[in-house]
DNA sequence: GTAGGGTTAG
């Protein structure tokens, strides 16, 4: 009953994908966003030209002597200097097999050939090889330098091993190898990936206090990025003032940190305000990665017109979308349960070159099981492999999340035996769907299996897992257990969340533990939490439960005043609480109010209201504006203008 | 000549 993702929406969707630029032409473009940077073409010429070779063109050797050379043109096999070093090695067993080749020389090649070649490794993201690489380089005594001391940081913080990054630092020190900008960059990022953004701060204020280096656009992104991810939005957007005061200019990448990250917040009018002050004030332009975010941001608050519109200013500004762009689109679609659509999205991305991966299908399999057609999501799962694709985590997850929501418990079952026989890991992800699937067809017992093998496994639960062992055990009428296990977890910070709190009060409310219900409601002011539109409506639920539907009245005026106004789902609620207590009178008063807010009724509200009429407790005259009040069937399909 | 930052999955 209290699922928003029942509530029922109208849409009509008109994109306007822009078309591919077909030339790219060097003439002046009206528009002031306009500049070229389609690269497209060059591209696919590119790998067609390379495609006749086979792939067994690049062999150690060759690479080896490639590599190598000396700048003799005699010598010279052609090679296209255009193409960095990790360009060229993108097999892991080729630059390990250079690598060797390389210390055998005699004299040892350059260090910065070394650094290349761990660059390519690290590329690869193959970062304990580039550590080990970087070790060996040591005990060769091949001299290091800056480069590839920064190189190794990143890599060691990548692997979420930051403070061994330090631990290079003081080695750089040692060997007298000043850190600069590059290297303090890596290691701030390194702790941000770690959520370490405090230490980040403090070693931020600590570079500039110091003098140690002059922080760069770069850093000063790297630190917003730090911001924005601990919830500091805008704490971020302050520094992109002081970033401009101080004379370093932002650029388009700190912008993106910000602007994605309030998307991410809903805060996509915030986001829009600053994509247009970087555009118009600052003359930065935006980039595929800025429309991306502000893309997301509109798709999760369904507002498609303004979807089209961006996609058309990017036709105008000849921005073509990439993968990561159409997957954004397809994946919105197939949420809201369109994946016809999304597959004419795909079906227009390959007509443009770009093809769609592994994530694309996810959203595909996932829209089918939303749906709950899980003959159409395994046919797409079938068909991956012969596209080329193999199936990852996420695929499993979206299948397994399919059959768990349709109570299909041995199929779930089987599915998630298969994962580990493919050789893949279950994730956190994976038990939590499971525990859900479980709980919801009853077998506690069997959710509690799943748990403990998952801590067997050694993986922590996080907020969901948590939220679905709590939501499991209320609805499975052990609520004193959910209870226990709230109290038990303490002041966690798990237990300062508000999804939590609706369960618990839902739960208690549910079994008869109203008391317990209010006190929880009551406390989230004493502990700072706001209470969403969830936690309202569950509560007014609870006192039309208890019969006190002046109380869920009284409640739901008080939502306005406190900046959360009720929505489709509260009045629905409330209707269906007032006619279970024969609150005749108040049915008409809230019917209108609907009306005015533009919401509707759902199916089971309306089957109430019409067994009152014909039992004569509510008068015929209502149906009138009931009928107002259904909603009508989506009769306009999505257009798409490609 | 070689290094550092931003977008997609419950």
């Amino acid at each position: 009953m209290l699922n928003p993702s029942s509530r029922s929406s109208h849409l009509k969707i008109v994109f306007v994908l822009p078309a591919k630029p077909k030339h790219v032409v060097s003439s002046v473009v009206s528009h002031p966003l306009n500049k070229f940077k389609d690269t497209s073409i060059a591209h696919s010429t590119l790998i067609s030209s390379f495609s006749q070779f086979g792939t067994g063109i690049f062999t150690p050797k060759t690479i080896s002597a490639r590599f190598l050379s000396t700048s003799s043109p005699h010598r010279q096999t052609p090679v296209n200097h255009s193409r960095s070093m990790s360009e060229k090695i993108t097999n892991l067993d080729d630059a390990l097999q250079l690598f060797d080749d390389m210390t055998n020389r005699k004299p040892l090649p350059a260090v910065f050939k070394f650094t290349q070649l761990l660059q390519a490794v690290t590329k690869m993201k193959q970062y304990s090889y580039s550590v080990k690489l970087f070790q060996r380089m040591n005990s060769l005594r091949v001299p290091v330098n800056a480069y590839t001391i920064s190189i190794v940081i990143k890599c060691c913080c990548q692997m979420h091993r930051t403070n061994e990054g330090f631990a290079v630092l003081g080695y750089a020190f040692k060997h007298n190898i000043l850190p600069n900008v590059c290297t303090f960059s890596t290691l701030l990022n390194g702790l941000v990936l770690e959520d370490r953004v405090l230490k980040a701060e403090r070693l931020f204020k600590k570079l500039i206090k110091e003098a140690l280096c002059e922080p760069n656009a770069i850093m000063y992104s790297i630190m917003i990025k730090g911001l924005c991810k601990s919830g500091n939005n805008d704490t971020a957007i302050a520094l992109l003032k002081l970033m401009d005061e101080k004379g370093c200019k932002p650029n388009v990448v700190t912008y993106n940190t910000i602007i994605n990250s309030l998307c991410k917040d809903k805060m996509v009018d915030d986001a829009l305000n600053l994509f247009k002050e970087m555009v118009f004030h600052k003359g930065i332009f935006p980039d595929v990665v800025t429309y991306t975010s502000l893309i997301h941001g509109l798709c999760n608050l369904s507002r498609w017109d303004e979807v089209s519109k961006l996609l058309k200013q990017m036709e105008d500004e000849r921005i073509s979308l990439d993968v990561k762009l159409y997957n954004t689109l397809v994946d919105a679609l197939c949420k809201e349960g369109k994946v016809e659509d999304a597959n004419c999205i795909i079906s227009s991305m390959i007509e443009r070159g770009e093809y769609p991966n592994v994530v694309t299908y996810n959203s595909i399999i996932d829209g089918y099981c939303l749906r709950g057609e899980m003959s159409k999501a395994n046919e797409v799962f079938d068909s991956m492999g012969s596209r080329g694709l193999v199936p990852n985590i996420v695929t499993y997850n979206n299948l397994l999340n399919g059959y768990c929501k349709k109570l299909k418990r041995e199929e779930a079952m089987h599915l998630f035996h298969e994962i580990t026989k493919k050789g893949m890991k279950p994730n956190v992800i994976t038990y939590s769907i499971m525990i859900q699937g479980l709980f919801r067809a009853r077998r506690c017992k069997d959710a509690h299996g799943v748990y403990n093998d998952m801590r067997a496994h050694n993986l922590i639960p996080d907020e969901c897992t948590y939220r679905i062992i709590l939501e499991g055990l209320c609805n499975n009428n052990q609520v004193d257990e959910a209870l226990s296990l709230f109290h038990l977890m303490g002041g966690n910070k798990l237990n300062s969340n508000i999804k939590v709190y609706n369960i618990l009060i839902d739960g208690a409310s549910k079994s008869g533990k109203f008391d317990i219900a209010r006190n929880l409601f009551n406390d989230l002011t004493f502990k700072g939490l706001q209470p969403n539109v969830w936690s309202y409506t569950v509560m007014i639920s609870s006192f039309c439960r208890e019969g006190l539907v002046g109380e869920a009245k009284e409640l739901l005026f008080k939502m306005e005043d406190s900046g959360c106004p009720p929505d489709n789902v509260t009045y629905n609620v409330l209707l269906q609480g007032v006619l279970k207590n024969k609150q005749y009178d108040t049915v008409e008063m809230l019917l209108k109010e609907m009306e005015a807010r533009g919401f509707s009724i759902d199916a089971s509200t309306v089957e109430m209201l019409l067994h009152y009429i014909k039992t004569s407790c509510l008068d015929v005259s209502l149906l009138k504006l009931i009928g107002k009040l259904v909603p009508k069937e989506e009769v306009d399909a999505p257009c798409f203008i490609v």
